[in-house]
DNA sequence: TATTGTTATACTCTATAACTATA
DNA sequence: TATAGTTATAGAGTATAACAATA
């Protein structure tokens, strides 16, 4: 039933080699853009809709100052806006402005294409499947490292990042 | 045909949430390592054979400053050897030590052990679907990155880490 | 006491530029 | 001239520790 460990091994070959041609792919295509990956992916996640920090943080699997320095440099881009949980004083809500808005969708666009040309022989079936597989290995990945991090009891505060990778 | 692009769009979130999750499972998997992530990634090539560095930062698709950094890291902690190519009077050849080839069998065998467990509910038949649609998704962009980073001339001198990676 | 968020500091990984030595 | 490799420097992204304010 399990998986064997030869394929195991070499299963994590493949994510490694996926990893590394990722990061030199997302280096190339964003080279000199002012907002950079890690800023990318904070933008994605706000614009899902307005956020705690905290809750950012966990969805991005980074802990809270690094989070904190990004909404800062987002925010003063002009991304960004934050204001007062009006349900709690300790925290904030932030929100796309409309020229967040409209940066992640020209970001969007030009991974969409970019993606798309890369991809121009596969079918759209090759590419619903590898969808699917990779959200599989994410959420198993994902699921296993919470449970092996969280043994036993542990508060948030005492949570490490890869223990904040959100269940859903 | 073509991918559509809501796919692509989708394709290029999971992607990145791959990234996301396994920079966590790799970043407390490793945690109070001697050795980093990098530097593992370095052993695993110099692994399959003794080469030169040049090919080495081919092969990790990074520059060569970080590569000679990273040699001389593994130098000092005694896992890899250097000696002078005897065919060329500029280049060197890195060999695992016995040190650095028992440390990659370590290191492997942990990895796999985790992956295992993470993946204790797959099929074998799971794992190998994925390994085999990585492999494709990696092959896919490595030739699209080079063949769109490399539209005439250039020489190896003059390329980036993102064309570096190699072919095969 | 616990939680939200910030600042200070440091570490890892990477890149570009400038250099030496050899081909 | 071109290539192999090194050193110096800088930047992006991340973490832990210490802190202030609120619940």
């Amino acid at each position: 039933m399990a998986v064997a460990p030869d394929t195991a091994a070499d299963l994590v070959y493949r994510i490694f080699d996926l990893q590394r041609v990722v990061r030199c792919v997302a280096a190339a295509s964003f080279r000199g853009q002012d907002t950079g990956v890690a800023l990318q992916g904070v933008l994605r996640f706000v614009g899902e809709g307005e956020s705690r920090a905290t809750q950012l943080a966990e969805r991005l699997g980074v802990s809270a100052p690094v989070l904190s320095r990004h909404i800062a440099d987002l925010e003063e881009q002009g991304y960004v806006i934050r204001r007062q949980d009006p349900d709690d004083g300790r925290a904030q809500l932030v929100a796309l402005s409309p020229a967040g808005a409209d940066k992640l969708r020209k970001i969007e666009e030009h991974r969409t294409a970019t993606l798309q040309e890369y991809l121009s022989d596969w079918s759209q079936e090759d590419a619903e499947d590898t969808a699917r597989i990779l959200t599989k290995l994410s959420e198993s990945l994902k699921h296993s490292a919470r449970a092996h991090a969280l043994p036993a009891h542990s508060t948030a505060a005492s949570a490490t990042a890869s223990q904040n990778l959100q269940e859903h």
